[in-house]
DNA sequence: CTGAAAGCGCTTACAG
DNA sequence: CTGAAAGCGCTTACAG
């Protein structure tokens, strides 16, 4: 409601003053800046962001792209956790938040991208058409790719922060290899949810390996505690007690399994060690307490938007990826 | 990038015909309109926000008043959940959000009701004060108090969308009464955390004296699995077997007790009855399932956005309260 | 049906 | 140190 006229009419000054005396301008004289801003206070002054963005060709606001899911999420607590996060980090910035949800089938990341209506964008969604890249690139718009990168486009000259999973599975499976258990299976997502998980199998199956062993199998499940108790409870391998070490890819379905083998008169971790995969709060409730592979939330989030901030500070630094090392957590159902 | 004055100069129009056809004129010949659009699709047109919001007086931003803990929420998944979907919800509707941590103390809340960056309010604060909120409202800002009523001031003549936690507290204590348990403890939050908890146990009281009962015993505590936890394997009554039936005001805590009990040897509904508040996904997981209130969020969510985009679009609409009826959810420790 | 003009509320180069 | 003026990119009343 008050304008900066109407602060400038108050205190006796043009709105050129007003202005300066708001932005903490150098020019301006301490005796004027301070009744200035005293009258704007008392006036409840918020300057009008609109004007200010219009002049400026600045949004102060940081486009979000993110997968649909989001404010549904059942399964999926860590991406609860991840754009949560984001955002709060994001407005202690001072930024505003435009979420979209992706879908790389439109236009919007391309239109954002040459529009004026965001800062910066922080992509977390699986893939982007390469067209659509190039249209980023030329743009010039800050931008990083968080957690997920794209595939449908080969060159590695992005902006990435992303965790190493294909590390993380390494990481669980020699901890059960170390642990004296050779008999080991994976517990994975269903094909085609998103490469990350292809990528802890893929540690898995490098762990197994180096030890010279061969897995035990690989059993595919929707990322549901139902669905992953199902699968386990009617697994052959599990029942005859033919494997000793389980690395299931998320806790949810880590904790689905040792419930399931519960059921099945299966002792946790002394028939068969099991060993997560995101570090829940919940996994550490129950007994046994979930050993597990720590999903580096802070670090994804500090790291991603401290990328973002620098290029849009310094307008088009090079490309930079950053790839982060998971943590083992562990506790007692190893 | 592209300005409508670009488009202009493509199409062979001025601006002004190019404004109008974008937004739909019924003023523009329908030739006119498509080739317009299509030169504007062509180049990847998206309308400046801010040249349009100085325009207009509108912002198309929703202010979103949170607690402070959102982002770090750890035994508050309700919270999560809720200003997940919120945040859904509001960019269904194509809004900007800006994102504002509460604290009575300082001006915020009056300054964005004074200013046009944003276009209403989402208040999720458990209080403010009387002066901040006679400014909001001769203001004219649309708002909506969400899930917290406000006590600092006395009168009932706000916008407020809540849920009815005196009748879910009745509602949990009812279902063990009718269920023959008659010693009944409550496991509430610690005082001065929110009125919800002193809801909720009013409502256990009612219940209780609705059937001449007294109650046996008030257990206050953090909101933390482990304090829980703690709180109840500690309890002497518990240990003693002189309750069988526990209304624990949340899941989490809920979740605790149970687990408590195990190691104290205790039998869930056998020995004692639990029933939870939230409806948590997790709840489902573990045997004995969990018997709880649901919180009515999507309920919430869909009814204080309903009510600030009439508070908008209406502008002042009277004073309208919601008091949202919550549901027993019935599982097996009960 | 279309165009020229005014104005939304700021910031800042320019002049003093 | 301060002020008058221009301009950011739109929308829309006014004129034709």
């Amino acid at each position: 409601m008050a304008t900066i006229k109407e602060i400038a009419k108050a205190a006796g000054v043009s709105h050129s003053t007003v202005s300066r005396a708001l932005n903490h301008s150098p020019l301006i004289k301490e005796a004027t800046r301070k009744r200035v801003q005293a009258i704007a206070a008392e006036m409840d002054f918020e300057v009008n962001q609109a004007a200010r963005s219009l002049n400026q060709s600045i949004s102060n606001t940081i486009g979000l792209v993110i997968p649909e899911f989001f404010g549904d999420m059942k399964s999926e607590l860590f991406f609860a956790s991840l754009i949560g996060k984001l955002i709060h980090t994001l407005q202690l910035q001072g930024f505003l938040i435009k979420i979209e949800y992706g879908g790389i089938e439109d236009q919007r990341v391309r239109r954002l991208a040459r529009s004026k209506n965001v800062d910066g964008l922080i992509l977390i969604q699986k893939d982007l058409p390469e067209e659509d890249f190039l249209v980023l690139k030329e743009s010039r718009m800050p931008y990083v790719f968080l957690h997920y990168e794209p595939e449908l486009f080969s060159t590695k000259d992005m902006n990435l922060v992303k965790t190493d999973h294909q590390y993380g599975g390494w990481l669980a499976t020699s901890h059960l290899l170390t642990n004296g258990r050779r008999k080991l299976m994976t517990l994975t997502a269903l094909d085609g949810i998103s490469v990350e998980y292809q990528e802890r199998t893929s540690g898995f199956l490098k762990a197994l390996s180096e030890y010279r062993e061969e897995q035990s199998g690989v059993i595919k499940t929707r990322l549901t505690f139902e669905d992953a108790y199902q699968k386990v409870f009617s697994s052959r391998k599990i029942q005859d007690g033919q494997i000793n070490g389980l690395f299931a890819q998320t806790d949810i379905i880590a904790l689905a399994s040792i419930e399931a083998m519960k059921d099945l008169g299966i002792r946790v971790p002394e028939d068969i060690s099991v060993i997560g995969y995101d570090n829940l709060e919940i996994g550490s409730y129950f007994k046994p307490y979930l050993t597990t592979v720590e999903q580096p939330v802070d670090a994804l989030v500090a790291k991603g938007s401290d990328l973002l901030m620098r290029q849009i500070k310094e307008q088009g630094i090079f490309p930079e990826q950053q790839l982060i090392q998971p943590k083992l957590i562990v506790r007692s159902s190893v």
